[in-house]
DNA sequence: AATTATATGTCAACCGGTTGATATAAAATA
DNA sequence: TATTTTATATCAACCGGTTGACATATAATT
């Protein structure tokens, strides 16, 4: 049987009340006193009971975490330092995997709004769960847009889109094209093939953009590239929407005969931390991961407290040069 | 203020024991009362308080995950699956990231007990944490010594050494060496380098394993590996303990002019996912990550009911050709 | 000596569910 | 018709802490 406060109690020869106020650092205490509870404690090697304590104080200071998956460079790179940034801020993290299963998120939002996390941090890319519009709980969104009144940090995904376009015609390609995910999906990167399409344009060239879906597997990304290439033999650049896509297309092109970056520019995006080691060549966006991560925290922090945040938090993008433009 | 157990009863016209009846499902419900109160839930937007069942069933189904960090393609995959291996047997996920921190890892271990969490997942590599031992807790190690009636689920790293060795001599390396993480840290994963070990005495060779610490940054370990290139000029074979690090090799080597694998033969070891997507070309260890994943869910949920399971298992491992040999 | 500040204790209510014991009504059986 | 069985609902204690109200005792200050 677990040792409770009781216990405790019991064995420092006070009341139950006393070791409460010595657990919480409240109300009139001697250092004797003190002295006496620690030693109880330590002895019993107690470990106060979370659950009972939550449910006094409607605080748990648990944030939940819905994600696509943290088996990728990118959201594992954000959830790890947002994990470390909550944890120094005091929370404990409940983490939910969604990959693009729209069931699994409903469920995962129920379940966490049911072990009452104290807050919501979320990025999975599904569609039509209202269930957000419902909890009447503080949430903010990386990179998605959802209930108007859920504050949305992202990088500056027109500014990158703006970039890549820029790096692969000034680096002399001519026929370049443009990856990105299901368009119906409303999300913050959809940008950066606006400013693709907007620069494409201003040079008097004709965007062409091919879907990659986020959720297929690795070899249906592979058959649907090769495709594209069957399909734009004449491409000479590219602007692939994530870095993982990116390195299929490398691969790809490899494979075909092309020489990056004499025959093929490729661009890529999200430069996380595992792409920077594994695959320093690929030139890349890189998005802020540390400073989004930051700015969520602090907004998620001040809506728990009751504050005012900005609705929209848009943080500056770099280029990591590599050596494929 | 949020919906609880009376206020569905008193909507649904019953009383708060019937509602509770109809959430668990038990003893004798008529149609109607059932329906009556699914409509009050329906309509209140009514989520149960899941701590307060937890305090008093003493059960949460929340299991902690203990790792160095998901910031890594290898424990970004394995926590990324134990995820959601835990969630199909019904069991929500604390995580915490102890990144080479004994401390935050013993803070993380203390919480998640106070947090009564079923059972334990652990795969940090911190030294001298004997709350492990007072924790009174069903708990599963990966790949870590821990306890002596913790079970431990791990490659075959002995295997993997062999296989990685014996593949760089049978591909005509004869200068060998070996990188490891510190010695006095107790993991499986030392195997790997008495295998190691054990082939180049075998093949009259002698061993030299180079330190290369798991917790160094990017920039001290590139560092480290070049002080060890201009230690070793002669060797034209290397196992590497992991891949991000076999990633620096690589590079360094460039750099300095070797080409691989002509004058230095690489075998790396984890064969994530992610590294497989990004750098097909290393020559690698493949670890079971899914195989090991459901064993260490399985072993936990058996150690959960209470059910013996065996204290070691280890998982065959298998050899991804890249083109590094 | 009277007043105030400090230290500690007891008690009971509370947080939001769960559940064994118990009551009641309807249906079945004697 | 009386009694037992079955179906359904209610009551109150409980899980393990926290906290406000109130009592008491000692120490410090006026």
């Amino acid at each position: 049987m677990a040792v409770k406060i009781d216990d405790v109690a019991r064995v420092a020869g006070v009341s139950k009340t006393t070791v409460s106020r010595v657990l919480n650092n409240r109300g009139y205490l001697s250092e004797k006193t003190i002295k006496k509870v620690h030693d109880a404690m330590e002895k019993l090697n107690y470990q106060p009971n979370a659950v009972a304590r939550q449910l006094y104080k409607k605080e748990t200071k648990l944030v939940g975490l819905i994600f696509p998956t943290v088996d990728n460079p990118f959201f594992g790179q954000l959830v790890a330092s947002l994990e470390k940034r909550l944890f120094d801020a005091g929370f404990k993290v409940l983490i939910g995997n969604s990959m693009n299963d729209s069931l699994k998120e409903e469920t995962y939002l129920k379940e966490l709004i049911s072990n009452q996390v104290d807050g919501l941090i979320v990025g999975a890319q599904n569609r039509g769960i209202d269930e957000y519009h419902k909890a009447n709980l503080p949430i903010v969104a990386i990179d998605r847009v959802m209930n108007e009144d859920i504050p949305v940090i992202a990088s500056d995904n027109y500014m990158g889109g703006k970039l890549a376009t820029e790096l692969l015609i000034n680096s002399g390609a001519t026929h370049i094209m443009n990856t990105d995910g299901p368009v119906n999906l409303e999300t913050p990167a959809h940008r950066r093939r606006e400013a693709y399409e907007d620069v494409m344009k201003k040079h008097n060239m004709i965007p062409h953009t091919y879907l990659v879906d986020f959720s297929w597997d690795i070899d249906r990304k592979k058959q649907e590239i090769e495709k594209m290439f069957a399909m734009y033999p004449d491409m000479n650049g590219i602007f692939v929407t994530n870095d993982m896509d990116a390195a299929l297309v490398w691969q790809t092109a490899t494979r075909l005969g092309y020489q990056v970056p004499e025959d093929l520019k490729i661009v890529g995006y999200d430069g996380a931390n595992t792409t920077r080691v594994l695959l320093p060549e690929l030139t890349t966006i890189e998005q802020p991961v540390e400073e989004m991560s930051k700015i969520a925290v602090d907004t998620l922090i001040a809506r728990i407290n009751g504050n005012e945040t900005p609705l929209e938090q848009i943080i500056p993008v770099k280029v990591w040069k590599g050596k494929s433009i």
